[in-house]
DNA sequence: CACAGTCTGGACAACGTTGTCACCAGCGTC
DNA sequence: GACGCTGGTGACAACGTTGTCCAGACTGTG
């Protein structure tokens, strides 16, 4: 009979699920229709109790579980949910996909997600393998400044939401911190504090959020009516060595500054390390609060935004998106807050 | 025409992925037969370049996107692996996290992943929910001690690793750091420092790594032939209210320790806080390595551990058995590392 | 006893894709 | 000039599920 052998491995994938048992399967064992176990399996009405305790008797028998590919290719909703991100690790970013994560599970959505390490290639790469894959909705937190690609995917219904900075070239829903304010308030708590020379140590200025802390930085340094010199900006630095090197460049010379605002978190960090090494004290505020800024000493004030609720935020329009509201794209801001700890409240050294 | 628009409409579920185009309506447009788009949009061979192009325009003018859903459902490997541990947003596991991500990328496959937060019903909800999903394997960080309910998901051939932890009643591939003997070595380290009363604070014994660090702790204690107080113990604190009350009255009375060990990273940090407020020295040696720790005052004696390697680790194991090696389960053990930074080498203060 | 109404259950098509197979034209061979 | 070959193409079934619709077995009623 080669007939046979050659037709059955022919037409078989390789292995398909490792031969999991289907509701066929469940129906023949049972004695009931196909229909029947998917009645019992979705909890529908129609079944008697005895019939019903027998499919579930051959389900466990059986060890069935039912297929969501297949239900999903059926019903046409994933109930899942894609989140691109920078770095899933960092220590801003891992509580804001917590609490997308929440939010999802709370809406019975299960969430996909990926870091798109601030290469706007890969960022498109995940959310078109997002989009194939039929999530309903996208929260995006964008790397790359043209998402025009998407709108395709939008226009066939899927659901997106930014956050922390806006899409480019597209109109969007959109959860933000305001940057701005919170770097013109930083700067302007070190004004405050008697100091006239002031280093910023930011991000790229590609980037949305670093742009808008640094023109924070501007505008707080032109109402005090006090003068930036070019050697005081260092936009463009995040890793440590180079952060290290604007810093110290900044710290000396007659022109050296006297307090530095970092514009994120990894900045604050490395610059807490480089100040530690210095002699006299230097006055420092950053963005973005971080575990431990009260214990070290000084204790570093911080302009503090709640990455968590950014993400509550995010998911709670995507959902209410999901659900169907219609609404043109909402632009929503959330406030910062300034936490002072000592560290930008300390005098000028000279 | 009542006909065609009643049935039209009771056949369509409510909105199918927004109506997007599908191969068909690709290959009408191009004016070809299905299968010639599917290899087109698969890259096979046999389509001349001609037909290709127009395949191509079709495709890109209507906004095709492959449903990866069917595919999924005809292939039988979804190229997606789940990933399920405490809480995404821990400082120890977003690393952990983040590389098994890295792994499965460089695999083809998307991370599809949730938080138990030490909830063994959620673990196995979730659990469960991916391998509905049919996604090819698991990475699990278990919080439940039974995982017989795995049992038919990895007959049917669901690859599954464990990390930092090992699963119960069921034999698997498990990624562990060393546990008993990092504990060991960095109780051995304060009794080498002039220690004898060393009070222990860690998660709820349940917990396996709990477990085998406090079993490390009895061992150097007993191994340097002290005795060790009920009262210097307390597994099972993890929430900071309940680590502080163990810590301050642990830290009174004539039995009172000159030195803590920490079980976890939250608990090191919580104890960094209490000991901050006394007057007298107290040497702190805690387990998991964390950021800012040598720039505290003292900085904090460790033992580290890479959670990113056991990530790594975990998901190569993974992806090795995907491939199709089956020898019997694995237990890794990765090294931990002390590293002394000043709280630990403290002396004892009476 | 005929009849409508309710309850249970199953047959069947469809979701969008891919594997198999068959067909057709054009070609070179004996 | 019948032959096989090859390369391009499409028809068709199948993946496992769910929605629709119909059929039979009961009920209670006139």
């Amino acid at each position: 009979m080669p007939e046979t052998a050659r037709s059955a491995s022919a037409r078989t994938p390789e292995r398909r699920y490792g031969n999991r048992p289907t509701m066929k399967d469940v129906a023949a064992r049972a004695g009931v229709g196909l229909k029947t176990v998917s009645r019992v399996v979705n909890g529908e009405a129609g079944v008697s109790p005895d019939t019903e305790r027998r499919v579930q008797e051959s389900i466990s028998a059986l060890g069935f579980r039912r297929n969501d590919s297949a239900r999903i290719l059926r019903k046409g909703r994933t109930a899942s949910i894609g989140l691109v991100l920078e770095d899933l690790a960092d220590p801003f970013y891992a509580p804001l996909s917590r609490a997308v994560e929440e939010v999802a599970r709370a809406h019975g959505a299960l969430l996909i997600n990926g870091s798109s390490a601030e290469d706007p290639g890969r960022e498109q790469e995940l959310v078109l393998a997002l989009c194939a894959r039929r999530v309903d909705g996208l929260v995006i937190v964008p790397a790359s400044d043209d998402h025009r690609y998407l709108e395709p995917e939008i226009a066939a219904g899927v659901a997106t939401v930014f956050v922390d900075r806006p899409p480019g070239h597209i109109d969007a829903d959109l959860v933000l911190a305001d940057s701005f304010a919170g770097a013109r308030d930083g700067v302007s708590h070190l004004i405050a504090h008697g100091h006239r020379r002031i280093g910023f140590i930011g991000d790229r200025p590609g980037i949305h959020t670093a742009h808008e802390r640094l023109r924070g930085y501007r505008a707080a340094m032109s109402e005090a009516g006090l003068p930036v010199a070019e050697g005081w900006l260092a936009p463009g630095a995040t890793d440590p060595g180079r952060v290290r090197a604007d810093a110290e460049r900044m710290l000396e010379g007659p022109e050296r500054v006297t307090a530095l605002f970092a514009g994120n978190n990894r900045v604050t960090v490395t610059l807490v390390r480089v100040l530690a090494e210095l002699d006299r004290p230097v006055a420092l505020v950053g963005f973005d609060d971080f575990e431990l800024a009260d214990l070290l000493s000084p204790a570093v004030t911080v302009i503090a935004q709640d990455p968590a609720q950014l993400g509550r935020a995010a998911a709670e329009l995507l959902f209410r998106r999901l659900e169907g509201v219609d609404d043109p794209p909402r632009r929503m801001t959330h406030p910062t807050r300034l936490i002072a700890r000592g560290s930008g409240e300390l005098p000028p050294s000279d």
